[in-house]
DNA sequence: AACAAGGTTCCATTATTTGGAACTACTAAA
DNA sequence: TTTAGTAGTTCCAAATAATGGAACCTTGTT
């Protein structure tokens, strides 16, 4: 996919071991890769000795490695909104009682990496790194928006326009509208275009420039509510949003507190 | 520090960019680095490219990047120990009402997957991901005592046996005597050698082959209680460590479960 | 305007990756 | 026990990508 010569093949690797769901033999990897076999072979020796992929001598069998969980623990915690946009979902959360995200674009994609679901206690890693499409959630939508042009061009090429529920959009033009009408509006709203039977609202997060961070969102089901209910959240998610954003471009250079642990 | 080829010199550039503790510049990172300014440069290009590290054109600064999170992911559901063993540690924890840790070995250093805090409620990825030392901890200890010799070699070799407190254990000479006490044993202790005040007990989980899949542990302080008490949960502890090592082995090849998102 | 520091690009040299093919190890059938 | 087949691993000359010194921008400072 992206060329950028050994490392980018390595990252591709990597993203075929991480979306292969499972375990996976060398052989399955073998086909569903470009490269031929010596070089798949070398690629997985290597990356499974950087601790970047787990191989199971037991099984015979790659997976993702531990090592991408403490680099992401890096990521999450200094390049995510997350960490500052902590006590906002919270009290976002409590106030509306409705499930409450936060993402961020990746790759074309919806990275979710903070949420809050309004039934149940935090379930923090089991959603914090899931990835879902742009072009038919309140998240993605809200972000795209608000993009410059040629990333915006980048990002569309990227959506998959798969039809999700007979109101998904699923033209370019379609979704340029609704950019349109979004970026006009402030907000973005998701009628059921995802799964049938789910509304949200979502503000983009965003850089005194303009620059986009990311997205928050306020889901409900149509079954307990309609879109004026849930409109009438719109002024606050907007302003949590801006204060996220403000917070956000003021966190400059935080204290070097270099990974101290301490727990046993 | 390892060398395979491109592949290890870009690990190497995402471990120096995370270990940073916050978004480095790019001078900031040359001086620290062995690579000639060029190469390193190109390092930070290409994995910019790729998403493993984000750039900040505004502060220009790099830091880990999204794509981590969404491979982290994946390691995470796949590869750790923290899906099967959720449940033990919650019963483990309200059990107990003591802290209660699930760690495996990354690099020689102890890498906490999961954790429940006695007071406070579940704070997950915050903890996950982070690392401790391997030689002064419990669990560090529980997983080296059941390494075969090669692995446990290079283990040692990675520890920095910096004396935290006048209990810690510095030389390798006497981590091995403890080592062999635990195997005979079937559980570690740790009494204070990584923070005063702060004394746990720590088993094993281990494939049937004896393989070291990771460790639990309950951590208790001396203010609120001593040894005797916290080692009245070992066979508990013990008991969990081997349920968690058979499902963990049960579990070989479960629904190809590929990346679903119902959020929105 | 001159200077300095941080950042970026160039390009001939050098070192690494590449991948076809040969080889080994294991498993299943004859 | 032999044979055939499949999965995984190693080899090495050719092709390719990484290297890094030096020149070159760009931005902010005296």
């Amino acid at each position: 996919m992206a060329g950028d010569g050994t490392i980018g093949k390595a990252c591709d690797v990597l993203d075929q071991v991480a979306s292969f769901g499972r375990p996976a033999r060398f052989a399955e990897l073998l086909d569903g890769s470009d490269f031929p076999k010596a070089t798949l072979y070398r690629f997985l020796q290597s990356l499974t000795n950087q601790g970047m992929l787990h191989y199971d001598p037991d099984r015979q069998t790659y997976s993702p490695g531990m090592r991408l969980v403490r680099l992401a623990h890096a990521a999450w915690t200094q390049n995510s909104l997350a960490p500052i946009a902590r006590p906002f979902l919270d009290a976002l959360s409590s106030e509306t009682g409705e499930t409450v995200h936060l993402a961020q674009l990746d790759s074309g994609q919806v990275l979710y990496v903070d949420k809050r679901n309004a039934q149940r206690p935090v379930e923090m890693y089991s959603e914090a790194g899931k990835v879902g499409p742009a072009y038919c959630t309140g998240v993605g939508k809200a972000m795209m928006a608000f993009l410059e042009e040629e990333r915006l061009q980048k990002t569309i090429s990227q959506q998959s326009f798969h039809r999700f529920t007979d109101k998904t959009l699923t033209s370019e033009q379609a979704l340029r509208d609704d950019l349109a009408a979004i970026r006009s509006r402030g907000y973005a709203v998701d009628d059921e275009e995802h799964e049938p039977g789910i509304i949200c609202i979502a503000c983009p997060i965003l850089t005194e420039g303009g620059r986009v961070l990311g997205a928050i969102s306020v889901t409900g089901s149509t079954g307990r509510m309609d879109f004026n209910q849930l409109e009438a959240w719109v002024p606050r998610v907007r302003r949590v949003a801006e204060q996220i954003g403000t917070e956000a471009q003021a966190w400059r250079f935080p204290e070097s507190q270099k990974n101290r642990m301490q727990a046993t």
